[in-house]
DNA sequence: GTTTATGCAAATTCTTTGCAATACT
DNA sequence: AGTATTGCAAAGAATTTGCATAAAC
């Protein structure tokens, strides 16, 4: 399991005050976050742009990927582990509780192949599954 | 086949241009459409305001439902026939271009069941491929 | 010392709300 | 006539950009 600092360090990135936060919340909360969900937490330690800018260089770096959501906001998740070793995992199933509004990823289950028509190519898959989570009920 | 008059009237909504310029647009153009595609195509024809109410009256009226994309822009798309005669088809596969960024709805794609953990109810699954589509081959 | 990240201000874009005028039934 | 819809103005979110300061390497 890689702390905040390994993780920067592997992927060649900066150590900063920032940074090392914002992935250490992706760790601790194992839930999609979005921009507003961080600024909420980090309770202005760091500066609305600042933390735009992090999640920009997090998406590039493929540290984090965008989650689906319905709701206009954006979602980032932390890459899992197995994803950083064999390159990049493409395949996301996220569970989204629409009492909690809190969104998962449930990186145990793998998708199915879907049968695509001809010419087309699969690039990536997500999945959004939204109902009710084990919390809620 | 329906006209977007038939439709506005089945749905017991008002007839009105706007209305039925933005039914023609999702029957004619078969993608998921945002609100700035629809105010590129219509021209300033209607108020910015009047097409995001439009769009937020036909999701009322489960006339158009939401499309998920990561760009950030909100896209909707019509919902087929067959979901208007049964109630609502929840199930939603979408494949999204890279190329043209085109999304398309796979209506005749059918989703198999994914076994959710223990506590976890499924009301709603959208599934988002996103690759190379035929026409950018 | 050089490069990169941060904070602040301000600009853009996206979306919603209030209200009077207009169109629909 | 009565009710719902539209357009305009303006407010409110969400996100991006520029630039000088500060921190990382």
């Amino acid at each position: 399991m890689a702390t905040p600092l390994q993780i920067l360090q592997s992927h060649r990135l900066r150590i900063t005050d920032c940074r090392l936060v914002i992935i250490q919340e992706f760790l601790d909360k194992n839930v999609a976050l979005s921009h507003a969900d961080l600024e909420d937490t980090l309770n202005n330690k760091f500066d609305r742009v600042t933390i735009y800018r992090t999640l920009k260089t997090f998406l590039e770096k493929d540290l984090i990927h965008k989650v689906l959501d319905d709701s206009g906001a954006t979602k980032y998740a932390f890459c899992s582990h197995g994803e950083e070793a064999h390159g990049h995992n493409h395949e996301h199933v996220h569970f989204k509780c629409e009492k909690c509004e809190e969104t998962i990823c449930l990186e145990d289950i793998s998708l199915p192949a879907i049968p695509l028509p001809k010419g087309f190519e699969k690039k990536e898959m997500n999945l959004l599954v939204q109902g009710i989570c084990e919390k809620c009920h």
